[in-house]
DNA sequence: ACCTGAACACCGTTCAAGT
DNA sequence: ACCTGAACACCGTTCAAGT
């Protein structure tokens, strides 16, 4: 029964199973290798099935991102709200997000350097007060920080950017292969962490 | 006569040729846009006169890669060796850094993002202590800072690093679309440098 | 509705043949 | 030595035809 209707295996799933497998991919072979013939083989499908649901390779692709983008946010999102230590919730979001890099560079590397994304819009966009995205939770610890009295009262905008800037740099060179201390990332961490916070603390 | 001896029109500098016009390419249509066909056509050779030069397009864009990131420490270099005061000095690589990202997302995106890099292991390695890369140059400024007491005396590299990384998150997220404060970016350049300065100055 | 598979115009790469 | 152009195996995309 169940080999028999293969045909319509995917029935409703394929659209998440494309994005599923993309994902897996990209990690494993990279950006460059994923070819919708490879993609479709893999899901017994054939290759033209994709454009029932999406239009394009490229559009799928961006769906893929977005997909990657959410995975680093939601681990963003649940260190930031962990624990009452304003300084400490920002230490550790650092450190999760470099270790999310380094333990997934092609999908890091698609998800921030891909040419497409030139035009996006959506989720970061700074001036939507009222996202719920990462870097809105980490404008809120800032914020938390003020009130506190721990944090210098600067636009947490830009100070939010200037945090996400340098844990985001580190990681970007970190997988190029710029930064040659592997055995020395943890004090690269601290030091990061260090120079941050004595520029923005009272 | 000139016409007539087309043939050997690229006679010794193709090879050049070919990574100046792949720069071009880059930068006005994107990496993925690059084909050996259109380049070629472009420089009116046959497309397999590369293969006198390359082995395989992946190492062309290797080697377009490595020019292209020269281009930018050239930059870099110049605005680091200019001038006395230190701090002034770092101020303006940083505004230099993010301009040529800003003025070239496309090459900066391809240099920095490019998933052949992973290997890479020449003109940044910061084992190499004879270097001459604007990294290297970067590392001598933050030590005459130590020698005037103007910057906190710790491991030069990893404060090399530091800097760098938060100047190169920022021109990432820029160009990437991240960030969406277009009028702002004088507010991030100053907030950041200060952030910077005060962590890391006595 | 959703899937199939042949067809099309492209691509990187190879190679025997030219000068 | 260096270049040519046909050939090969791949790719994204389209579309008439199936169920």
């Amino acid at each position: 029964m169940k080999s028999k209707n293969h045909i319509s295996y995917h029935h409703g799933s394929l659209k998440d199973a494309l994005i599923q497998t993309s994902l897996e991919m990209i990690e494993s072979d990279g950006l460059k290798n994923i070819t919708l013939r490879k993609l479709t083989k893999k899901l017994g499908t054939s290759r033209s099935a994709v454009y029932r649901h999406y239009d394009s390779k490229d559009i799928l692709i961006k769906a893929v991102i977005q997909a990657g983008f959410e995975k680093l946010d939601t681990n963003i999102k649940s260190t930031l709200l962990e624990g009452d230590d304003v300084l400490k919730r920002l230490y550790n979001m650092g450190k999760v997000y470099i270790s999310f890099a380094i333990d997934n560079p092609n999908l890091y590397r698609t998800i921030f350097g891909h040419e497409l994304m030139k035009e996006r819009e959506e989720s970061c966009d700074i001036n939507d007060a009222d996202g719920d995205t990462g870097f809105h939770i980490l404008v809120a610890v800032i914020e938390e920080g003020h009130e506190k009295n721990i944090i210098k009262k600067e636009d947490p905008i830009l100070q939010a950017t200037v945090i996400w800037s340098m844990i985001h740099g580190i990681s970007n060179l970190l997988i190029d292969g710029h930064i040659h201390i592997q055995d020395n990332i943890d004090a690269l961490n601290e030091l990061s962490f260090k120079t941050l916070i004595n520029g923005i603390k009272n």
